[in-house]
DNA sequence: ATAAAGTGATTAGGGTGCTAACTATAAGCC
DNA sequence: GGCTTATAGTTAGCACCCTAATCACTTTAT
């Protein structure tokens, strides 16, 4: 996310002031935007805070996650590579990922015995304890942060994202390592 | 923004399979976190990547529109320090970005005559012309971005991201480095 | 069998943001 | 006047994520 925002936005009358520039700026396309952006960085704020205090990142804290979700029953092989594919990091990242995590004793590689080029990654016990101390407090604020809307209006809330996640990836595709010659 | 998550969100019928291990998940409201952190990231790709292909950053488009909404009549002393202010990064931070603006020849640092502790900084020519020739596809992007919404719509959707982002101000204050004690 | 191409993981180096410590100047108080 | 405190800007060092290049191993083709 962009960790770097306008902390207080420019208010609608500004933003007609504006479009007298430029014909290209449609107010309401802009204010959208600049709410969404404002909304997704604040909300990150709040469960990222909370990881801080616990020597987490996100990016840690995501990995965990899709360990723990195939602790719990899902049998994925979670190689470097594909808990990369799953995060949306390069693998380059991810090697730096679990290598914290490992420092800190949070998961462990384990070399495959069919593949010697590959790994498999997993949790120890210390990180099931450590998600289970976390995680009420996590969901607590993600509660806390939603509370204001009703059930009607998160269903509204999540048609509507979906609506602009939709386009953001068809109009715009995610350039990735996969290149065209 | 966070710049890692999770690529393939989970799906509600597996929120409310973790549900059952933990009472304080609201799979309702997990699912508009999830949804929000995704939607923003990706809106701020959008632009973001027009940014690289410009040589800019998120940071130094902020700063630049900031000295240039002044510039447009209102006269705001630009000092670093109001500049880290308004687009809420530190003034360390400032002193990078305007590093870098300063070395494309973007901004001017001028002393202040009063108080010598104190720079104003002012937008080149050369920056004038660079916004003039990338806003319009700025904003042509933020309008493609948000085109599958309605009038209505979006109207909806910065009402509840207001909510949200209301809540997360009261609720999750900001730790400014304006310590007590 | 061996060379070539493909794949998994890592390393090297860069950009951006942060906190904490530092320098220089200004303002308040004895 | 001279000492303390506050403020503006910078510097130093860290964490995170990225791209590009590298190493190790497997697979495919000759």
């Amino acid at each position: 996310m962009p960790h770097l925002l306008l902390k207080d936005l420019p208010r609608y009358d500004c933003l007609l002031e504006a479009a007298k520039q430029f014909p290209n700026l449609d107010p309401s396309a802009c204010e959208v935007f600049l709410n969404l952006l404002r909304t997704g960085d604040e909300s990150f704020r709040v469960t990222d805070e909370h990881f801080q205090q616990n020597g987490l990142s996100q990016g840690r804290f995501t990995v965990l996650m899709l360990l723990f979700d195939k602790a719990c029953g899902q049998s994925h092989r979670c190689t470097p590579a594909a808990l990369a594919e799953r995060s949306g990091v390069t693998r380059a990242t991810m090697t730096g990922l679990i290598d914290t995590l490992e420092r800190d004793a949070m998961v462990v590689r384990k070399p495959d015995p069919a593949d010697r080029r590959m790994l498999s990654v997993e949790l120890t016990p210390r990180a099931l304890a450590f998600l289970a101390s976390i995680l009420p407090e996590h969901f607590r604020r993600i509660n806390d942060l939603v509370s204001p809307l009703s059930e009607p209006e998160r269903r509204t809330l999540v048609r509507l994202l979906g609506k602009i996640a939709v386009r953001a990836s068809e109009a715009f595709p995610a350039t990735s390592t996969s290149v065209p010659a």
